[in-house]
DNA sequence: AAGCAGGTCAACCGCCTAAGG
DNA sequence: CCCTTAGGCGGTTGACCTGCT
């Protein structure tokens, strides 16, 4: 689905608003040149999307604050490098996903987190900014589901990508990392096999993150702040893994190879019946616009009758 | 047909980092 | 070092679209 914002070449657009010239240095990060110019916000006219492709033909990329004073294009550099990213450069891929995109977006998250701008690294074509939204929807919808964000298929590329994220030395510890689920992966050894112990006993059959995530949700009270948004887990610190002894916290079928040791564990996960933890059935209504997405409706998965988890 | 709710997407905002003086 | 600047990134917002009642 696609739809074209109203607007016309005059750039006279009724919800195009400007920034006061006293505004440039502070607020949205933008500055002008002193040139006294009003910097422009809101959406772009096609001839602002010529001015500046003209000037990128002319001049390339970087330099964006040089736009202003090359052109008469009033728009801050910012805006124009997102312009440009997201919309006027060459080779992007208009149009819904593809569901190996799809599946491959879901598979980089469960490793990077929110990485939208590494993520966009390894989808040709695709911006950070059409992955991020694209994630945001799909959060949204399965957070109505009830359901986990990862499916279980993902769990075997999942160790692939995190051998060549990790290679690569992508990873980086970040400050903003989600705290949550970091708690989630800085669980000490002991207590990993708690839950998942306790994730045996509750749920039969469960054998993935999300469960583990649902199963400390349950312990620790879901209606906590802290798991209203319901964020994948990240890579726990390099020592919380070294420590633990396990690889790839996310990883279902590797936490059961992981932990091989205690036989309490063979005693309970491993005798479950996999992926036969439904509670309820769920019955998610799906756009029609994503009918064939692998991952909207994940058999057996694990749902609460309302959809919702318990409070 | 109108109103409403939810979804989608473009663009902005604020923060961070690296580079240069 | 410290400051300034440019660019990058992730989060958020708000306009518009679509489907349902």
């Amino acid at each position: 689905m696609s739809y074209t914002t109203v607007e016309s070449d005059d750039g006279m657009d009724s919800s195009i608003h400007y920034e006061s010239p006293g505004a440039d240095s502070i607020g949205n990060g933008c500055r002008s040149k002193g040139k006294g110019n009003v910097l422009k916000k809101g959406p772009w006219s096609s001839t602002e999307d010529g001015i500046l492709i003209n000037y990128v033909k002319k001049h390339g990329e970087g330099n964006w604050n040089a736009v202003q004073s090359h052109t008469s294009l009033a728009r801050c550099g910012k805006s124009c490098r997102l312009r440009w990213a997201n919309h006027l450069r060459p080779n992007l891929k208009k149009g819904a996903f593809s569901q190996e995109e799809e599946q491959l977006i879901v598979e980089m998250h469960a490793q990077m987190g929110n990485k939208w701008a590494r993520m966009a690294e390894h989808l040709p074509g695709r911006t950070d900014n059409e992955i991020k939204n694209y994630w945001n929807t799909r959060i949204k919808r399965r957070q109505r589901a009830g359901l986990p964000l990862y499916p279980s298929e993902i769990h075997d590329g999942d160790l692939q990508w995190s051998e060549e994220y990790t290679k690569s030395n992508i990873i980086r510890v970040d400050r903003r990392r989600h705290q949550d689920f970091l708690q989630l992966g800085n669980l000490k050894a002991n207590d990993l096999w708690e839950e998942l112990n306790f994730a045996s006993s509750r749920l039969p059959g469960a054998s993935d993150p999300s469960d583990l995530v649902a199963c400390h949700m349950l312990r620790n009270g879901a209606s906590s702040s802290r798991y209203e948004s319901y964020m994948p887990p990240i890579l726990p610190s390099p020592t919380t893994l070294r420590d633990s002894g396990y690889r790839f916290p996310m990883c279902s079928s590797n936490i059961k190879q992981e932990f091989q040791s205690p036989e309490h564990f063979q005693n309970t996960a491993q005798q479950t019946n996999p992926r036969s933890c439904s509670i309820s059935p769920c019955d998610v209504d799906r756009p029609p616009y994503r009918s064939q997405h692998p991952f909207d409706m994940i058999p057996n998965s694990h749902t609460f009758t309302d959809g919702m988890f318990p409070t």
